[in-house]
RNA sequence: GGCGCGUUGGCCGAGGAGUUAGGCACAGGUCUGCAAAACCUUUUACACGAGUGCGAAUCUCGUACGCGCCUCCA
């Protein structure tokens, strides 16, 4: 039984899709105006580990992201451009062009960090449900929400009124009395609103955004559709609402997140999602990483320094996905060590001097022990630390080969850490390898250091065990 | 103002009323032709105050500090 933390009533709950074989998930995915930064990719892992865990207790799991594509709006008040604008001004670039590259970038980071394609929908040129393929969708629910009296009309938008619903916010918690309005300065304040915390469905190009760049028709008059409407939009056509896991960062829970349960259950009378998953930020000093307050790294920084993404990965997994963490370079080092402890280990079904007593070693206990964390919320620390206890108690009567690959097959199921998928070293090392062998079996030290030497410079670290030589990449 | 999450050793981080987290780093030792690896050992912990318990890092209350959200965000 897989217990999952559900934040619609904040606490753990044993965690049952509607069919029992099947899971329907849905994934709030990026916006594509940037790289992303490493506090986006923590997000990916953590839902990816999500849907390996569910993968692994036998569920199908139908797995949907869209990508945001248009209409969120910039920080910055006086512009009134929308991320992509923004970011299409910065490039000389169009805002479709702008969409494009970003979303390439973002599946050359998802794919470095082994972290599984949606499988749920395929978009033109990709894996995802980007929001400006759904605008027909985004429509037929704004003239739902119009005929059954949820929204309204003026002259910049078309709004939702959220007074229209009873439980409105109960996602979060607070009151709508107790919402301090616009609580960043740069929030613009229509007074055409009935409430400061109804929230626009289709934004009218005119005033502020009379020359926005991406506009559609619609019944209405011209425009662009609204923030939140399109994850509504998405679900609607592809899995279907109810869905049983909707995930997200923990920002998306007091706004986008409370909106597409209104939207969504206003206009089709049904239950958006069973469980509401949120992972914790990234901080980098103390301070939530993000792209707006510029204190962000991406892959490609992690890359340039000297890291391997999977080193990443194995850090993010290294921490709990409702917990803050702090990002430090000194942590990342720590993390790449482990992992290249973690391929030497591996490597060893390359060498057969230190197979022996194989049959003692049980991997179906071991597995089993990581999957109950996995189960218990995605207690990914207590993996790792289940994982290290046993590598240390085997270190001395390792196992026969074929049970060894196999293991590390289950375990890149679960991890993704390309354990089971490493290559054995070539001729050239290996001669050099049997001919230092030879050495020490003729007591030639100087020879035999020297090809010691020469191996480290190749790559190579030899180690010489009560069993024989055995090597590591280094 | 409201809502939410935190404060664990040199760093990162689990756990969560009595018994080893784990990773990385450091020191000493064993082993070794020399190394290294491995193994063994040791040292640095649970923000502060009060309460409830036989017993609290773990529960309760309070205090301090940090982070996030309240129409950009994973």
């Amino acid at each position: 039984m897989i217990r999952l933390f559900n934040t619609l009533g904040r606490h753990i709950q044993d965690f049952e899709p509607m069919d029992p074989n099947r899971v329907k998930l849905y994934t709030c995915g990026p916006t594509v105006y940037d790289f992303a930064q490493i506090g986006n990719l923590r997000a990916f892992v953590f839902n990816d580990t999500l849907r390996r865990t569910l993968e692994s207790a036998g569920y199908r799991v139908r797995h949907v992201m869209n990508i945001t594509d248009v209409g969120h709006l910039s920080s910055d008040a006086d512009s009134g451009e929308d991320k992509l604008e923004k970011g299409a001004k910065r490039e000389g670039k169009t805002v479709w062009d702008v969409a494009d590259f970003y979303i390439r970038a973002f599946e050359k980071d998802t794919t470095a960090l082994n972290i599984l394609p949606p499988n749920g929908y395929h978009g033109k040129a990709e894996p995802y449900a980007r929001a400006t393929d759904f605008i027909n969708e985004q429509q037929d629910i704004i003239g739902l929400l119009l005929d059954k009296g949820f929204a309204y009309i003026t002259e910049q938008a078309i709004y939702f009124e959220t007074a229209k619903m009873s439980d409105y916010g109960k996602l979060t918690g607070q009151k709508s009395s107790d919402k301090e309005v616009a609580a960043r300065p740069e929030v613009v304040v229509d007074n055409n609103k009935k409430s400061p915390q109804d929230f626009a469905l289709w934004f009218f190009t005119v005033g502020r955004f009379a020359s926005h760049s991406m506009h559609w028709t619609s019944p209405w008059g011209e425009g662009f559709p609204g923030w939140h409407l399109e994850c509504s939009a998405i679900i609607h056509s592809t899995l279907k609402e109810p869905i049983d896991i909707h995930t997200g960062g923990v920002d998306h829970i007091g706004t986008h997140h409370t909106n597409e349960i209104a939207q969504t259950e206003a206009a089709f009378g049904t239950k958006l999602a069973n469980f509401w998953v949120h992972n914790e930020h990234l901080l980098v000093q103390d301070e939530k990483m993000s792209k707006s307050k510029g204190n962000f790294f991406t892959l490609e920084d992690v890359i340039k320094r000297g890291f391997e993404p999977l080193a990443l990965r194995l850090l993010f997994l290294q921490s709990h996905y409702r917990k803050q963490t702090n990002f430090r370079w000194e942590s990342l080092s720590a993390a790449s060590s482990f992992l290249k402890n973690l391929q030497a280990w591996a490597d060893l079904k390359f060498q057969d001097t230190l197979h022996k007593n194989g049959s003692d070693v049980n991997y179906g206990v071991v597995l089993e022990k990581i999957k109950e964390c996995l189960f218990d919320d995605l207690n990914t620390p207590e993996t790792l630390a289940v994982l290290s206890q046993f590598i240390q108690k085997t270190e001395k009567n390792r196992v026969a080969k074929d049970n060894f690959q196999t293991f590390l097959e289950h375990l890149d199921e679960l991890f993704g850490l390309d354990l089971s998928k490493r290559a054995d070293v070539g001729s050239e090392i290996k001669s050099l390898i049997n001919q230092r062998q030879i050495a020490r079996q003729n007591e030639n030290w100087s020879a035999s250091d020297a090809l010691r030497n020469s191996l480290l410079h190749k790559g190579v670290e030899i180690n010489d065990t009560e069993q024989g030589q055995i090597w590591r990449r280094v």
